[in-house]
DNA sequence: CCGCAATGTAACACCGGTGTCACATCCTGT
DNA sequence: ACAGGATGTGACACCGGTGTTACATTGCGG
């Protein structure tokens, strides 16, 4: 009965905010017009689904949670040494891409709440492990847990804006975020 | 003779590109209208100086990059070790502020030309300190050169947006940052 | 194969930013 | 006090993005 049109439905729906993700990625003041054409569909389409460009910018924020999310669940935090955990999840969030150049833009804005929610959810988040490594002594005390944290997300992007900008391969700007990143926070 | 008038429009002048600076770090899609109102000025008064938009965006580069080649000479990057050389031009930029935010957010764009240009005029850059650095001994040498320059530029908008966001004392988050930084390109 | 859901096309009004103007006002140096 | 430059005010046309609608077309499922 609905399960065709609901499949079809989805499918565009995911079609068009996984366009929107890119689009926006490329050029943060994208039109509708823009992503629509990203999507390969027309623009009332797009407003056939999301109705307001701010329904749009919803969907995308809740999609790239839910990457966030399944990334920082295949990081598997609660596993190994501190060290090891973080640089794992770096790995997982440099996959992100372009998620993660929205994120970091300031395009999608995840509120505190949401954070949280979202640690809860998978399995202890980023601040827990970094509080673990400081207790244990793997990573040092002469640094804020909070920093460590920003700087984690910024020096991530630096990595994954110096392969998109000058063209690094991905995997040596990732080990060089990840080494970079272990000696800034090692004892 | 045309000293007051010269004086008068150059300080106008001054005082919009000033405005727009800040403005446009606040909020990079703001209008005409917004830094003609940061600016104290009508937003006729904003079009007599720069005609159309992009003129004045061309005087804000203009001026963020004269702002950062003054940094660069405080910093005197020739003087001591590149280690202390590095983290005085880390407090120059950081004291640039909106200037800083601007260039990291990509509104305003220096062609590779025009940095090479400054590097010239600077009594060499940054690129020269660090390689000076990594040729002492006094820099890992485990880190590309171009990633080390890349990293300091971000982990040093990393501790500005830190200390705008969360309100951490802006020395503070200075002092976080160089600790980082040191620690990360140490050999 | 029929029919409905999904999509496309075209046109429209609306809004905000832009760029330009004419005219009024203010201020400053002489 | 006067002349001229600098600024403000209000108005205008223009453009691009937005949101809506009516109607045509396609295509998938029953």
């Amino acid at each position: 009965m609905t399960t065709t049109e609901s499949g079809a439905r989805a499918r565009t729906r995911r079609e068009i905010v996984s366009a929107a993700v890119v689009a926006l990625a490329q050029d943060p003041g994208a039109s509708l017009a823009d992503v629509a054409a990203a999507a390969q569909v027309s623009r009332t389409t797009v407003h056939r689904y999301f109705g307001e460009r701010s329904e749009l910018l919803a969907a995308v924020t809740v999609a790239v949670m839910d990457e966030i999310l399944a990334a920082t669940r295949r990081a598997g935090l609660d596993r190994g040494p501190a060290q090891d955990a973080l640089a794992r999840l770096c790995r997982e969030y440099f996959e992100l891409g372009p998620a993660l150049t929205l994120l970091f833009s300031g395009i999608v804005e995840i509120r505190e709440e949401d954070w949280a929610c979202m640690d809860e959810d998978a399995g202890r988040g980023l601040s827990d492990t970094v509080a673990r490594g400081q207790a244990d002594g793997s990573i040092g005390a002469d640094l804020t847990s909070a920093w460590i944290e920003h700087l984690l997300w910024t020096v991530l992007y630096a990595a994954w804006s110096f392969a998109r900008e000058r063209d690094v391969p991905r995997h040596e700007a990732l080990d060089l975020c990840l080494l970079s990143l272990r000696k800034a926070i090692s004892p």
